[in-house]
RNA sequence: CGGGGCGUGGCUCAGCUUGGUAGAGCGUUCGGUUCGGGACCGAAAGGUCGCAAGUUCAAAUCUUGUCGCCCCGACCA
């Protein structure tokens, strides 16, 4: 490709409504231009980019038995509705109408498509099992789109279902799918981890997520160095704290004057936080629940909204104080069973003795207060969030915190979404079944910025090889060079090389500039200076290394290069 | 949804407090000189000052509304 028939329009400048390293370079890099919150045109390089990944995908979706269709973004609300999720979805969903005001959403996902579909089409467990995937762009109306494609409400992703006939299968479903996501990244370039994750309002019970390790990433990952546990901090759960032998000492009411705060009651007391019990209540329809975390924990409401299983809020202030009677700030759990309360707690309070908690009276609190004698539990969970140093669940070694981009989510659906649409087939003992799915997301657009977020400097990008727009960049400095870079140009292309020529009629330094910040993997440079020597310079973009090659092994050592390179990114 | 900020040539921004001819740099076009890390000189084109209403002799500037965009937060007692 010649650059001077090409458009990559560059910036100069820094986009002033850009944070993220990938945002700013791929506006500078002319790969991205914004048409409104969230919602972006992609341009010829970045368009590249794209097919290059989408290209992995597809290939190692079909490697893992995956047979690609095309679906329906616009979706009929009626099989949203069946599956509940047309109201559950809420404001995320891009909802229209037609002429006939029937509602319809843009699909911010496929379950129910997908299952209506295979509804329709499957009857047998001899057509089982199914894995159908589809690449199309997705919406989703975010509160707040950001970090350019990263968090974006028009994006690309890639979704595989399987439908299996029994357990059994999905977990052979999933197994080759986990597999196939650890290859996809991998040939993408990119140093990831797969986490277990909470599977949030798309249902089922096991779930991974593979993130890309950046430290601008949103999501937060609990990882232990001593063993394979990875958890993403919505999922992360920690090892108990040995129960301590302590002697029980009297129930003790205290004044504690102003003092409502977890550091201000431990300060004023001279307790650590870990012998204060927290106590929050929140609300459903029905009734109060009252949770008790250790004072120096935090709540995970992601697990309290799993275990409590309907929707809840936290109750203000003003309806504790009116209903309950009961002071913010100086609350605890004696005495709540008699106000009807229900009692949830994380397992680590179990392992509390002579905690403080406040005495459900105002300015004061209690100390000594022990499990079972002057208070009880309905349910233990747990519910608390896992936070760096705490020991692993699996071998006991400190946990360490890391920050990652979800770029891959799987999960095991069960019959969540056949039961709901009534998918069913007929199995071998004659039974009329529901398929057990699976399902498995990967953000297209967003690898391409977490590609970035991890692979860039103060010059600009620096692509892996496998998803590179071009692989390989020629510079003619001056008129008398072209000649010469031509030649390369048309040898490298014959020889199946993709490359960006600059014949461009600009200075030396434009061209330099704009190399580095679109960040293709190898450039050659043709010189006054190298070509009296019968060279070209060579520069690696990814390590910085320059080489001078002789003119008449370019070629051959380019092929070298991509090859070397290639392995590197390939298993 | 709450709070904050910003909308002025393609881009980055100044001008607004104190109303009176709309500016700079970059980019673009033309001419010339340059030519190894975003050149220099000269000339030129290019703006309903987000939109609407109001105040005023006069509004980019003041007031109100509205739309858009960016950032932070969304309750842990």
């Amino acid at each position: 490709m010649r650059y001077s028939q090409y458009y990559i329009p560059t910036l100069r400048e820094i986009p002033a409504d850009a944070e993220l390293a990938s945002h700013k370079l791929m506006l500078r890099a002319g790969m991205i231009r914004k048409s409104s919150a969230g919602i972006y045109s992609f341009l010829p390089l970045a368009q590249r980019v794209l097919k290059k990944i989408i290209r992995i995908v597809e290939e190692e979706m079909d490697r893992a038995g995956g047979m690609q269709v095309l679906l329906p973004i616009v979706q009929p609300a009626e099989i949203w509705k069946q599956s509940g999720r047309w109201d559950v979805y809420g404001e995320e969903m891009f909802r229209l109408q037609d002429r006939h005001q029937r509602d319809f959403c843009l699909g911010p996902t496929h379950e129910e498509m997908i299952t209506t579909l295979i509804k329709n089409e499957v009857r047998s467990y001899r057509e089982l099992p199914l894995r159908i995937y589809q690449i199309q762009n997705k919406y989703r109306d975010e509160i707040r789109p950001r970090f350019g494609v990263m968090r974006a409400r028009e994006f690309i992703m890639k979704d595989l279902y399987s439908f299996d006939r029994d357990e059994e299968g999905l977990n052979r479903s999933y197994q080759a799918m986990y597999e196939a996501y650890e290859r996809i990244f991998t040939r993408c370039g990119l140093a990831f981890r797969a986490v277990e994750a909470d599977s949030g309002a798309i249902g089922g019970d096991v779930s991974h997520e593979f993130m890309v390790l950046a430290p601008s990433g949103e999501a937060v990952i609990l990882y232990c160095e001593a063993c394979a546990y990875a958890a993403n901090d919505e999922k992360a759960s920690a090892a108990l704290p040995p129960v301590t032998m302590e002697e029980l000492l009297p129930l003790e009411k205290v004044a504690t004057p102003g003092q409502a705060t977890v550091p201000e009651v431990t300060a004023f007391l001279g307790v650590n936080p870990d012998r204060l019990i927290k106590t929050l209540f929140y609300q459903t329809d029905e009734e109060f629940i009252a949770v008790l975390v250790r004072g120096d924990d935090e709540l995970n409401e992601i697990k309290l909204g799993n275990l409590i299983n309907k929707p809840y809020r936290l109750a203000s202030p003003e309806e504790l104080a009116a209903k309950l009677e009961l002071p913010v700030g100086y609350v605890g759990p004696v005495g709540l069973k008699d106000k009807g309360v229900k009692v949830l707690a994380d397992l680590r309070v179990k392992t509390m003795k002579n905690a403080v908690c406040g005495a459900n009276l105002e300015d004061y609190h209690l100390r000594h207060v022990n499990l079972e004698r002057d208070f009880t539990v309905d349910t233990y969970a747990d519910l608390r969030l896992a936070k760096a140093g705490d020991p692993c669940p699996h071998c006991g070694h400190p946990l360490a915190e890391t920050r990652g981009v979800e770029v891959g989510h799987i999960f095991k659906l069960g019959t969540k979404y056949s039961k709901a649409l009534g998918a069913t087939f007929r199995d071998e003992d004659g039974e009329e079944k529901p398929f057990i799915m699976g399902c498995y997301g990967i953000g297209i657009t967003r690898i391409i910025a977490a590609a970035i977020e991890q692979n860039n400097d103060q010059d600009g990008i620096k692509w892996p090889l496998p998803i590179a727009p071009f692989q390989v960049t020629i510079l003619a400095l001056g008129v008398e060079q072209q000649a010469v870079a031509e030649e390369i140009y048309q040898e490298l292309t014959a020889a199946g090389v993709e490359v960006l020529y600059d014949d461009r009629d600009e200075r030396p330094g434009v061209k330099f500039k704009d190399a580095d910040l679109i960040g293709i993997p190898l450039r050659l440079t043709v010189g006054p200076k190298s070509m009296a020597q019968g060279e070209v310079e060579v520069k690696i973009r990814r390590s910085g290394e320059e080489l001078r090659w002789p003119r008449p092994e370019v070629t051959s050592r380019v092929l070298a290069f991509l090859k070397e390179e290639n392995q590197r990114h390939s298993n």
